[in-house]
Parts: C-alpha cells; structure tokens; sequence
DNA sequence: CAGTGGTCTAGACCACTGG
DNA sequence: CAGTGGTCTAGACCACTGG
C-alpha cells in the first residue's frame, strides 16, 4: 500500500489488500481479521468504506462475520463443485497411487473432414492423435481418443505420459474456459471391449467432450466407460 | 407495502416491493425503474438505504445499472447454463407441441427404509409415487419415476399432469436449490423396455436425480432415456 | 443543463458477544 | 462493560448521460 492507485476507489484498495493478507497467509484461516473501526483507522477513511471492502469478502465467501465476535478467515471454497462431471478427467492423476494408464496410440496424423472442421483446422492438416486406457487398482474405468489442435500444444507427442496425464497436460499448457460434454450410452465395438478388458459386451457410458482455451478448440475426445462407472454432476442453482 | 413488517430492515421491505413490480409485471424486462433518489422519497429514507436495495438486486442481476443512465429491469437470466443436464427436465412442457406424456402410477404410498432415509422422512410414512413416460413426435423418450416429499408438495397427486408435468408442478410450489444427478448405463429390464417401447433390450441411459428447496430434498428420481438419447451437458469455468 | 449512478464521510442507534 | 457487526442518516463530490 506504500504507492497508492490512485483509480482504484478506496474500498477496492483495502479489499485487495484483505486479499493478499490471506493468499500470503498472514492471517490464516479461522483467524479474526481487524474490525471495521481498526481498519477505517488503519486506511484513513470512513467505517462505512471500511464495512463496504470486509462486506464484499464476505459476499464472496472469503470472510465470514459475526456480530458480536468480530470477522474471520473463512475455510477455503469447495471449488463450486457446480458439476463433478469435469472430475473424472481430473480424478485421473499420476499424484493418486491407484492410478495407472496405457497408452494405445501415440502420433501425428492428419485431419479427416469433420474433425478438421471442428478444431478449426482444413482437411488434410495435421493434427495429433492419442488413444489411452486409465486403470484405477489396475481396472479400466475410461477409454480415451483425442484430437488435439497442434496450434495449441505443440509438444503434445514428446510429453512424458507416465509422469502426467494428457488431459493434465492439456489443461496445463492451455486451461480450458470452456468445457461441453454429450452423453449416451452405447453398446462398445470389439476394440474397446478388448481394451476395456470387459468380459462381455455390455453397455457403455460415451461421452463426448470438447474444451475451448478462450476462442480455440483444445481438443476433442470421446470417453469411454465402463457401464458400472458412475458419472457425478451436481447442480446448484 | 400497507402493512409495514416491523421486523425486516427497510432496504429489504424495499428490494421485496422491487421483486414485486417485476414478478407482478408491473415494471417489465428493459423498463428503468425509479431513481435512488425517487426511492428515498417514496420511502422516506436516506439514498444510502435506497441504494442498498437497488444494488443488491443489481448483484443478484435482477436489475442493470448504468451511470447517467438510470437502472432497468433486466433480461430473465438464462438460468446460468452451467449445465443443460437440467433441460432435460425443462424441455418436457406442454406448450410444446411435440410433447405428450403417460402416467403409468400416481399413487400414495408407504416409505421403504432407503428411500425414506433419503427424503428425511421415516420409514412407513406417507409418500408419493409417480410414474410418467415423456414423448417426443410420439418416440418415447424419458421413463420417470419419481419419490416425492408429501411435506412440500402436499396437493402432488391432484394435479392434472395433462397441462403441467410433474417436474414442473414441483418447481412451482418448491423451487430447487440444488441438483444432484448420477448418470449411468444401464440395460433396462423388461417394464421399462416395454414402456418405453424399445423394439430390442438395448442400452439405457440412466439418471438418478435428486432435487433440494433449501435445506429439505424435494423429490428423488429416476430416469430412464433410450441410449440414442444425448444428454448435453455445457460447463463454463 | 438537470439527472443518474458510484464513491465517501462523520456521525448515530441497535442487538449482540465476551469478560 | 467495551467492542463487534447491522442498519441508517443527511449530507457531499464525481463522471457520466441525455436533451
């Protein structure tokens, strides 16, 4: 705060300034942070200036109030968990010891009409191309195809895929903005039942995903489960 | 506004008349509403007051604001499309002309130990039960069968579902708060497939629902779709 | 120009909490 | 009791919009 900015309004000013005391972790979570009267006095300015920064934090969730006792470091968000769908790519991590993977297909191809149009390539331009099986306790639980723009991850083909997943990967070099998904069952091809290791041919959970990085298509993958794999979305309105 | 409530502080007795111009209709989508200063005169508090009201409805987008300009009613928010899973329920309405449905149940029944557990009911109490198949173009498209809080939706089994669904009637009088769905494929048995109208036993896509008002669940239910179906589900981070 | 919303002040009274 | 957050007032100055 020692140089001001002078266009940010004075409430802003100290909201950032709660802000960095606990990303910095000064005050810690559950901590009492100053009241409205200590901070108007720190920052010179009116206790209604004061109350307007510590009440938008709490609007936001990052502080908690209690009349009475004072205002607190509220416990972290649990992320909105607005929909666990996006879970099951993440879920997949190399830090989960249960995890494993293998990786069918590897390589550079060229785009074929419909998935030239959809990544926003021409036909006939290269692309890349990648087919993993993820085991959770050594049990397929997803079969993967992606395409991914090479505009976007280069380096796709020369990661390292046992130490972090493609999507991991993905999501790294290019966090998605945007994420659709279509669901629907199918009955699986042979290939994927082999891959699966499924002892009959039973029903299947596909889902076909498409991530945006602001304007651009990431890629696009089609996911397949087990019929006993369980898809979680939760939604609060 | 005739009877004042005593106990609800003025910037809330104000932003309750606002929700009720514009539910009512009185002051429509687009439409400026009074100034902070008109409000401080009509209710006879400070502008502070005035402007508190306003400005919270602003942050719950019910209104727009803009310096010089004025604040307007703003446009029905289109329900932050985190996730279409919903629409699946919402699609089924009457004033589409495609639609048709069956009632297969509607009955009063006794809680089974789950279920009850679920519902925050005791085993043995009084539910409700339902069973409809939703049409599309005469194509079946959805099996429902639905648990539902006679707690909350007391008159559930008096409606005439030929004018409104039940998911519907039930966002009427207990608007959700939260969504939880599961998504599953799933191989129907035989009830189902005949209800539905499947020529062969093919994959199903299955959804277990469960809605909350506030802090008591609503209804639990289960959906069945044709695996052709696709369940689109957007995410926006 | 008069009117709008955005920011801010220096006070006030209240119900509530802990010691 | 002194301190907290919740509500509220009667002013103020500002940048901005339209006519």
């Amino acid at each position: 705060m020692s140089q001001a900015i002078y266009s940010l309004p004075r409430y802003a000013q100290i909201k950032t300034y709660i802000r960095n005391q606990i990303e910095s972790g000064q005050w810690k979570v559950g901590e009492r942070i100053p009241s409205e009267n200590q901070l108007s006095v720190d920052f010179v300015v009116s206790r209604m200036t004061a109350r307007r920064a510590v009440q938008e934090l709490a609007d936001e969730n990052l502080l908690q109030r209690a009349p009475g006792l004072g205002t607190f470091v509220a416990e972290p968000q649990i992320a909105t968990p607005v929909l666990e769908i996006t879970d099951f790519t993440q879920q997949f991590s190399h830090s989960n010891p249960e995890y494993s993977n293998r990786i069918l297909v590897l390589e550079e191809s060229t785009a074929e009409k419909n998935i030239a149009a959809v990544l926003g390539l021409n036909q006939g331009d290269q692309l890349f191309h990648s087919v993993v099986v993820h085991y959770r306790d050594s049990a397929a639980v997803q079969w993967e195809e992606c395409y991914v723009n090479p505009q976007i991850a280069a380096a796709y083909l020369k990661q390292n895929y046992s130490k972090v997943t493609p999507q991991a990967y993905l999501n790294w070099v290019a966090p998605a903005t945007r994420v659709e998904h279509q669901v629907q069952a199918v009955m699986p091809n042979a290939e994927i039942t082999g891959a699966l290791g499924l002892q009959t041919i039973s029903s299947c959970l596909k889902v076909s995903r498409r991530s945006w990085s602001g304007d651009k298509v990431v890629s696009i993958s089609k996911l397949i489960h087990p019929g006993s794999y369980s898809l979680g979305a939760e939604l609060i309105i």
